[in-house]
DNA sequence: GACAAAACTCGAAACGTTTCAAAGATTGCC
DNA sequence: GGCAATCTTTGAAACGTTTCGAGTTTTGTC
């Protein structure tokens, strides 16, 4: 009762079914132009008694595979759902589907091996590699970088305005009477000044707006190290200074969740603010109750899947979005003692 | 300055740099026998040198793309995040790559788009599509499904111990003094008897411990549905009944977030017991920490990625995998009033 | 009803690999 | 040194699509 791998129905054999050239199957699946009425719905019947489905191997190998990958840093990232849920929603009722590729390792290979004649367009968040290289990946296939606050020639770009969702941050917290801010982030190498990553431009706002409110000195910076710090330990650490922060203004939701988790843990639960950004679902949560900037995760993943779909119909000169953002407050802002 | 989308270097190009054939080429990067060390340096050079990597469509069409796709019913289940490290972890070192597709749709058509020649395996959570299907599928492209407690004869498959996972969980909130337990589960296709879905288990133990406990009839089960109930609401009825249960057992960590959402806004935090199932990162977070089952997702990815590889090397004969369950007591074992 | 234009259909060549049988080179043995 | 056995290497044929130019039929116009 096994079923040997079986060898599937191909285009010619519906064209033999049909009594028509292999040409004009793939005219009728493609909605080509030139194709007579009686014809298509000849081709159509057989495809359907055939139950035949085009090889995606074949088709990309001769121009298009009909997929879009999406390229994501960490698996867990939680702004990554925003992205993919919006990228879905901006290909449904075209032929095209949306697959994942989480890096986990070397961006570069994860990039590369979607380019690999896999997918006809590429949405990433690859902040490390560099340009460069980036312009040459764009040579071959379309690409949209989310986040990347650079001017390229050949792919497109998608960020969040992160000078403003950063600054209504600090703003708020200042109104709330904090003083001593801290800011909680990603490794260095991740928010080089200059680098244009959302971070950088975070973590320089975060500097710009402290020393615009006369509190250079109170500056304080704290990162998470991939394996070796976690945020909560960062968080931790910061926690246990002589002279503590009132607030941590966390790079992400989940460097919140971690701060908020070292903030729990030190007893200090109702003394200490937490700001998170990208809004994810579970801010939400009565339990978490984390302020956070909404960059609306899942415009910005329909626009870049736009973006490559045009790029797929000839558009050739750049494109850039920018998605506004809205801070919304919620119980983690927690007002200084007095 | 426009880069034109370029043809890339392919294995005629390395051929004719090595001074070799192609199907020389073709041996030297498949590690495969009968290529003396002399060409193979030569060979290698040329990759090098001239950076080529090779295509995946054709060799899909030729038969491997070294890819496996990992099928998800929804982009945000966070047990899904545990299957792919696992299955990540086993394919390290292999030239194989793991992708993620998630239906968010018919999964017949989500599952059929990667079996389109796309990946070499499938490994999908898809309680509802049919056991004979199945079989079709596996007859094209082997399969490992997750959470399917059928014997079939086709693909493998790999479960958690969700009779002992269920059980333990209903017996630690008999010792905490439980009477009355309510199970929130998925909808009723999800969770038909009989149909060997984890969700009917879950349940059908359930009401099985609480017969055996002479409480059958304080049995309540209620359910979130897709867009028009969310689990919160569910959750919400219940509490807010006559002699509204004392302990929500919750099928998942993601049901469980939303019954925790409902009894903190009810204002019953520490009055009305929860537990999770999956034990996701979050429930270990304070905020949240909640008591769930622990069934090794990360091992069970790996286990079903290995299950691939194995069958992509020749195995017939189907295989299958328990997950021990390990429940995991955290601050949600809220005790009742006494 | 003749002729041009438009609409439709087709055969064959590509796309970049892997595989298979066969040719060519080398080794071992007596 | 000759012959068989083994080891290397190769050319050509797949795999299943799309595309392109050319051939065939239909339509429209006078």
């Amino acid at each position: 009762m096994s079923i040997k791998r079986g060898r599937s129905v191909t285009i010619s054999d519906v064209a033999e079914a049909a009594g028509v050239s292999r040409a004009a199957v793939s005219k009728v699946i493609r909605n080509a132009y030139g194709v007579s009425p009686g014809m298509r719905a000849r081709v159509e019947t057989a495809i359907e008694e055939l139950g035949y489905r085009p090889s995606v191997a074949a088709r990309a190998l001769r121009g298009s595979s009909y997929r879009l990958g999406l390229e994501t840093p960490h698996i867990n990232a939680r702004f990554m759902s925003q992205i993919m849920q919006g990228a879905k929603q901006a290909v449904a009722g075209t032929p095209y589907q949306v697959i994942l590729a989480p890096a986990d390792g070397p961006e570069y290979s994860t990039l590369e091996s979607l380019a690999d004649g896999l997918v006809d367009g590429i949405i990433a968040v690859s902040p490390l590699v560099d340009t460069a290289w980036l312009e040459n990946l764009a040579g071959r296939v379309p690409v949209v970088m989310l986040g990347r606050h650079d001017h390229p020639h050949g792919y497109d770009t998608v960020i969040g305005d992160d000078h403003a969702g950063a600054r209504a941050v600090m703003r708020h917290l200042f109104e709330l009477g904090h003083r001593r801010i801290a800011h909680l982030t990603e490794p260095e190498e991740v928010t080089a000044p200059g680098s244009g990553t959302p971070h950088s431009i975070r973590l320089e706002v975060y500097r710009q707006c402290m020393a615009e409110a006369g509190l250079g000195h109170l500056t304080r910076v704290a990162r998470r190290h991939d394996n070796a710090v976690p945020a909560t330990r960062a968080a931790a650490e910061l926690l246990a200074e002589p002279d503590p922060p009132t607030a941590l203004f966390a790079g992400h939701d989940d460097i919140a969740l971690d701060a908020l988790d070292a903030v729990v843990t030190a007893g200090l639960r109702d003394r200490i603010a937490v700001t998170g950004y990208d809004n994810t679902d579970l801010a939400a949560h009565p339990l978490i109750d984390l302020t956070s900037v909404d960059q609306q995760g899942v415009e910005m993943g329909a626009q870049a899947a736009t973006m490559l779909l045009e790029r797929l119909q000839g558009r050739t000169e750049p494109r850039r979005y920018v998605a506004a953002t809205n801070l919304h407050v919620r119980g983690s802002s927690i007002r200084p003692p007095s």
